[in-house]
DNA sequence: ATAGTGCTGTTACTTTTTTCACAGTACCTG
DNA sequence: CAGGTACTGTGAAAAAAGTAACAGCACTAT
């Protein structure tokens, strides 16, 4: 099983070699890739021996071959279907935002409480009336949801989405949610990243 | 010098803490908070160690006195002054979601290069042209920077935050930026953790 | 009082993640 | 074709993060 950090910094590197690389480079060294990733030539490597892909000594990584084979361990065989909950101010902007990169991942369906939401085509994505989600979830075999309702539903949705049949959650609502161990969660509160960033950029001032 | 992981969780124990607990709870056993948190109580004592606060082995932590002394250790003397580069869809929700809460982090100024937003107060807060970075971060003593502006001109942008004296970033453009040792930079670009998310959602359901 | 209870603080251990360092390889050069 | 070069893949070492275990304490109940 491949941690938690490499999948994250896999998935930099193949968004890094299908964006920031000239269409006439055919081939990069580790040195090279690890610099646009801000990370340690041996940290790439090490992380690349879980795509099981080898690099030429002499030529280095084949762009289009590499990127082939993190897809090969990223991606499954059709892309994962999402849902966002909660189209709010933050949701819109999730949606709206994933509409305009083409990638493995697609936003199936919204879902909102609010009358004024449910119904329309919201950037680019249809919005259904949250009572609905179990039946859209489990009808489209959605399995990826991201929360961005607010904090004292987030968890009763939660628990909606997971009896659904949801195994991955990305949540953006600050609470710490509950969730069964076969369903992985992963937070994005942006009260505790500020905490943090603050709490450096303290330190990084008071040493001097 | 504490950890990453660690500052995180103490800003969490804090929330949960001041948020979660009712009025008339004095005091509480480290598994109780742990719960709370989804950690083990090892964890958490363990973490608490850093702040220097003693429970006490039949009452526990004293709920208040410990948020007080997570503050001592997270906060500085005053709170930290924060910026926000690029009010569109993302930065606007960030914006007005922060004013919602009263924290120890106050967004004195934000930026942005069209004309329609700057020169007005919106979601709370005073929007400048974005030619006025250097100018107002140096004169408001600003350490802390959220850049929720294009890609494209992130890196610029960050470039110019650094240079004017801020040392902690909040990244939400999916790219990886490129700061000096001193400055405390984290990044939080959805793709990234989507793809995380769907690459775990994925293992969990093949794995039956 | 005294034994018992159930917690904390901390040390020692385990696991995970990162870095180091180098043998092996493919090419280039003269 | 021998020697040199600059890379890769990977085992081994180091560092970081998390877990377990337990001595010691503060209290309670008898
Ligand atoms: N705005 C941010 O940048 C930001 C940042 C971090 C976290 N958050 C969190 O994300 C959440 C949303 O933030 P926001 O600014 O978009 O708030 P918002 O109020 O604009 O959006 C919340 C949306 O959720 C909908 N909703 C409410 N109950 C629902 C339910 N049971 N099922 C489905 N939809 C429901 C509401 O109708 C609304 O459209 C909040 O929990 C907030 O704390 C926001
Ligand atoms: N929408 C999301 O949820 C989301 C999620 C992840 C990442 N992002 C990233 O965050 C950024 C913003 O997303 P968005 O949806 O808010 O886009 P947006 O286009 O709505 O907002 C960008 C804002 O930045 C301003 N801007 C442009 N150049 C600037 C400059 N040099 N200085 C100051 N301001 C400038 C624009 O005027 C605009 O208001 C993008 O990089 C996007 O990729 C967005």
């Amino acid at each position: 099983m491949i941690s938690d950090k490499t999948v994250e910094r896999l998935s930099l590197y193949r968004w890094l070699l299908e964006t920031k690389v000239d269409k006439d480079t055919v081939s990069l060294f580790s040195h090279q890739i690890a610099a646009m990733a801000c990370v340690s030539p041996a940290q790439l490597r090490r992380d690349l021996m879980t795509t099981g892909y080898s690099g030429s000594s002499t030529r280095g990584y084949s762009v289009k071959e590499l990127a082939g084979s993190i897809a090969g361990v990223l991606d499954g065989n059709e892309p994962a279907k999402v849902a966002l909950i909660g189209m709010g101010n933050l949701g819109r902007a999730i949606v709206s935002f994933l509409r305009g990169r083409r990638s493995r991942l697609k936003v199936v369906a919204t879902f909102d409480t609010d009358s004024r939401k449910t119904g329309r085509v919201i950037s680019g994505c249809r919005c259904y009336g949250q009572n609905r989600i179990e039946e859209i979830v489990t009808r489209e075999q959605i399995s990826v949801a991201v929360i961005t309702v607010p904090s004292d539903v987030a968890q009763k949705v939660t628990d909606r989405l997971v009896n659904a049949g949801v195994t991955g959650i990305l949540n953006y609502a600050p609470v710490p949610l509950r969730v069964p161990e076969r369903v992985y969660l992963e937070n994005r509160d942006v009260t505790t990243a500020l905490e943090k960033v603050a709490y450096f950029a303290r330190k990084s001032t008071e040493k001097e």
